[in-house]
RNA sequence: CGCGGGGUAGAGCAGUCUGGUAGCUCGUCGGGCUCAUAACCCGGAGGCCGUUGGUUCAAAUCCUUCCCCCGCAACCA
C-alpha cells in the first residue's frame, strides 16, 4: 500500500564537536516520525547530514592543525556513528561539503543574483572585526557594534545582500493561511510579530572574512554565508537544479513535508528559508516543527556547564531502545524536557521493566508452561475480552491521531495504555487457576491468544520508536504480521505456531543506587584522564587574544573607585547603573551583570577597579562613563575588588 | 504598557477551545495474587485547579484585577 511520497528532515548539524543527548534527541525524534511513516506505507525520504563549513570551523582546524576539511571528515564521521549507533534510518546523509551540494549552492546563488534578488553592497565602516561581523546602519547602537560595543571598521568591504522585505508581506500572508505551518503554533506570534512586521533587514549572504565556505563563483573573493549554503541541503541533495533540470528525487520528493528543527532556529526555517524558497519560485515546506529541548534537571545542557550527558554513554549503560524510548516519551510537545539519571533509571524500571518487559515475559513463560509454547485460539469468549480486543484496536487509531500532531510522547503513552490494560486483564483472568481444570482448557487458550495478540499488536505500534526491542518481541511472538494493516482486525496472530522457548530478558530492572555508584565511579576516572589532556589545553585557551605591547597596555587608564549607588537599569533586564565615586568625581558605569546580583543595593560601598579612559556611550538611554572589571566563572561574573581600604581615585597598574 | 507561553495532589503532566462527578504516571500507605523481572492487580491518603472581582442554576474551564515562573526580542563599554 503506497500512499505517497513523505519527506522528512532534521537539520544539519554543525561539526564543531561532540554532540550531547540534547543533540541526539533531534535525530530520534525524526526517526521515529519517518518510521511511522514507513509504517503507515508512505515513500518515505528522510535526510539527515552535517554542516560544515564557517569561520569557528576555520580556527578550530587551525588550533588542531589541520585542514578544515580533514576536521569536518573527523566530526561529521562521528556525528554520523552517533546517528547510527541510535539505529537512525536515514536515507540520505548530506555534507555541505560534497560536490553536488557546492555546485548547486553556487547555481542558487547566481541565479538569485541574476534576478536581483541579491544584490553586491558595501559597508563603509560597518564592520566589527573581532565579532567578525557586519551590521546595519540601523543596527548599530551609538555608532558601534551592537555585539561588543567596540568601534565598528570603515573597511569598505562588499558583500551579497539578500532582499528580504520584498516577500514579507508574501510570508506573512502565507503564514497566515497556513496555521499549521509553524509548529507548535505558540511560535507563529513570536515569528511573525518579533521579526515579520517590525520589518525585516536585508540579509548578508557572504563573507570575506574567511575562506572555509563556498565560493561565490562569479566572484571568488566571497565564500557564501550559512543561510544560504546550510539551508539548501534540503534541495540540493533532492538533486534541485538552478536551470530547472530537476531530478526525479526532487521532483518526488519536494516540498518538504516537515522540517524537524530546535526550537533555536525555527527563525531561520519560517522566514530566511521560505522566502529564500520564494524567490527561487518553489513551494514551502509543509510544516516546520521546532521541537523543544532536553534540559539536564531544569538547566541548559551544555559542555562549559559540564552537565552534559552524551548518548554514547546513556547507551553503553541502558541499551539504544532506552534511550531512544526515554528521549521520545519524557519529551513533551511544546514543553522543554528534563533528563537526569534518576528520572532515566525510574523510566526504565517502571515502564520498560516493570510493564512491557514483564508482560511478555510472563504471557511466554504461560504459552509455555500451560500449552508447550504452541499458539491456538478455540476463541472461548467471556464478557471482559471485548474490553481489552477494542482498546488495541483503538490504539492503532490513538496513535495514529498523535503521530498525526506529531505529539510522538503521547503516541507512546497510548501503547502503554494497552500494556498495562494486558497486565490488568492476566489478573481479571488468573490463568493459573483457569489451568487447574481441564475443562477450562479451552478458555485458557483463548486468554493467552488474546495476551499474545494484543503483545502483538503494542510491539507493531512500538516499532518506530523502539525498533529493536519491537522486532525481539515480534520473533518470540514467530510471526510474520508486523505491518498496521495486520492490525486491522484482531486475531491474525498465527495460530499452531510456537512461541520462544525462555524469552530474552529484554530490560533488566536497574539498581539505581548501584547504578549511579557506577557512574560516579565512571566519571571520576574519566575527569582524571580529562584533567591532563585539560591542562595541555588551557596554555592554548590563554593565548587566545593577540599579545600585545607595554604601550597598548599604557592606553588603559584603570582607577580604584567605591559604589556609592547601584540600582537596576529602568528600561533593561540585564544592566545596572553604577555611581563610582573616584575620589576626584563622582561618575556613572553601566554594566551588564544584573543576573548575578539580587539585591544591587547591598554592592554600595564595596571597592572596585575602573576602566576610567573608555569613551562614554549610552545604553538604553543612560550614559555609562567607563568599565567595571569582573572576573568570570562558569558564566558568572562577579566584580573584582581589593582587600585592603585603599582610598578612591588610586591608580590601578 | 515590546511579543508569546505557563501556574491543577510531594514530583512530572492531561483536562480549559465546546462550562456540568478533577484525571494520568511516579512516589507514599494498606490490601490481593503467585504466571512473571521483589514484578503484577485493587484500594486509601493527599487539591481553596496562582490571586481578585464578575457572568451563570453551575466555573479549573468564559470575562476581569493583580502576583509569580519560562521563552523570544532588546540589552552585556
Amino acid at each position: 500500500m503506497n500512499k505517497g511520497n513523505y519527506y522528512i528532515t532534521t537539520a544539519i548539524a554543525y561539526t564543531s564537536g561532540r554532540p550531547h543527548i540534547g543533540n541526539t534527541y533531534e535525530i530520534i525524534l525524526t526517526d521515529a516520525i519517518a518510521r511511522y511513516r514507513r509504517l503507515q506505507g508512505y515513500n518515505v525520504f528522510f535526510q539527515t547530514g552535517t554542516d560544515e563549513h564557517g569561520q569557528k570551523i576555520e580556527e578550530k582546524a587551525a588550533e588542531a592543525g589541520v585542514t578544515p576539511q580533514a576536521f569536518v571528515d573527523d566530526i561529521a564521521g562521528k556525528i554520523r556513528q552517533n546517528f547510527d549507533m541510535m539505529n537512525a534510518s536515514y536515507d540520505y546523509f548530506v555534507r555541505t561539503t560534497d560536490k553536488k551540494h557546492i555546485e548547486k549552492v553556487q547555481g542558487i546563488f547566481k541565479k538569485l543574483y541574476e534576478q536581483d534578488d541579491i544584490y553586491k553592497g558595501k559597508y563603509e565602516g560597518l564592520y566589527c572585526t573581532p565579532c567578525e561581523s557586519f551590521w546595519t546602519q540601523s543596527q548599530l547602537v551609538d555608532g558601534k557594534c551592537p555585539d561588543c560595543g567596540r568601534e565598528v571598521q570603515k573597511t569598505s568591504e562588499e558583500a551579497y545582500f539578500f532582499r528580504m522585505n520584498k516577500y514579507a508581506d508574501r510570508l506573512i500572508q502565507y503564514i497566515e493561511d497556513h496555521p499549521e505551518f509553524i509548529q507548535p503554533e505558540s511560535r507563529k506570534n513570536e515569528m511573525v510579530n518579533n521579526f515579520l512586521k517590525p520589518g525585516l533587514q536585508d540579509l548578508c549572504v557572504s563573507r570575506t572574512s574567511f575562506k572555509w565556505g563556498i565560493p561565490v563563483d562569479f566572484d571568488d573573493k566571497h565564500v557564501v554565508y550559512v543561510w544560504i549554503d546550510a539551508l539548501s541541503n534540503y534541495i540540493t541533495s533532492l538533486g534541485y537544479d538552478p536551470k530547472g533540470n530537476h531530478e526525479e528525487n526532487f521532483k518526488a520528493f519536494w516540498p518538504a513535508d516537515v522540517h524537524i528543527i530546535g526550537k533555536d532556529i525555527l527563525r531561520f526555517h519560517t522566514i530566511y528559508w521560505p522566502i529564500m524558497l520564494m524567490a527561487l519560485d518553489l513551494p514551502l515546506p509543509k510544516q516546520v516543527f521546532g521541537h523543544p529541548w532536553l534540559l539536564v534537571g531544569d538547566g541548559k545542557m551544555s559542555k562549559s556547564k559540564g552537565n552534559a550527558i552524551y548518548a554514547d554513554e546513556l547507551v553503553k549503560y541502558f541499551g539504544v531502545d532506552a534511550v531512544r524510548y526515554f528521549c521520545l516519551h519524557e519529551m513533551p510537545f511544546a514543553q522543554d524536557g528534563s533528563i537526569t539519571w534518576e528520572l532515566f533509571i525510574e523510566r526504565i524500571n517502571s515502564d520498560l521493566a516493570n510493564i512491557l518487559g514483564n508482560l511478555v515475559n510472563r504471557t511466554i513463560s504461560m504459552s509455555n508452561k500451560y500449552f508447550d509454547g504452541v499458539i491456538s485460539n478455540p476463541n472461548v469468549k467471556e464478557d471482559l475480552d471485548q474490553e481489552l480486543i477494542d482498546l488495541a484496536l483503538n490504539s492503532v487509531k490513538n496513535v495514529e491521531h498523535k503521530m498525526s500532531d506529531l505529539h510522538v510522547g503521547d503516541a507512546i503513552d497510548e501503547i502503554f495504555t494497552l500494556l498495562r490494560r494486558c497486565n490488568k486483564y492476566i489478573d481479571e483472568t488468573s490463568p493459573w487457576v483457569l489451568c487447574k481444570d481441564e475443562s477450562k482448557k479451552d478458555r485458557l487458550a483463548s486468554v493467552l491468544y488474546n495476551l499474545l495478540e494484543c503483545i502483538r499488536y503494542s510491539a507493531v505500534l512500538l516499532r518506530p520508536f523502539m525498533p529493536d526491542t519491537a522486532d525481539t518481541i515480534l520473533d518470540e511472538l514467530n510471526t510474520k504480521h508486523r505491518d498496521l494493516e495486520s492490525l486491522e482486525t484482531f486475531g491474525q496472530l498465527e495460530v499452531n505456531n510456537k512461541v520462544i522457548e525462555t524469552p530474552v530478558m529484554m530490560f533488566a530492572r536497574i539498581n539505581e543506587k548501584e547504578m549511579l555508584d557506577k557512574i560516579e565511579a565512571d566519571h571520576a576516572l574519566e575527569e582524571k584522564k580529562m584533567e591532563e589532556i585539560k591542562q595541555a589545553e588551557e596554555v592554548v585557551e590563554e593565548t587566545k587574544k593577540p599579545q600585545i605591547t607595554y604601550d597598548d597596555f599604557d592606553k588603559l587608564e584603570m582607577r580604584l573607585g567605591t559604589i556609592v549607588k547601584c540600582e537596576k537599569h529602568p528600561k533593561a533586564d540585564r544592566l545596572l547603573v553604577f555611581q563610582i565615586d573616584l575620589g576626584d568625581e563622582v561618575r556613572q558605569i553601566i554594566s551588564g551583570i544584573a543576573e548575578f546580583y539580587d539585591d544591587p543595593a547591598a554592592l554600595e560601598g564595596r571597592k572596585v577597579v575602573a576602566v576610567t579612559n573608555l569613551k562614554p556611550v549610552k545604553l538604553r538611554g543612560l550614559e555609562s562613563n567607563g568599565m567595571l572589571l569582573s572576573a568570570e566563572v562558569d558564566n558568572k561574573l562577579d566584580l573584582v575588588t581589593v582587600l585592603r581600604d585603599i582610598p578612591s581615585g588610586a591608580g590601578v597598574n
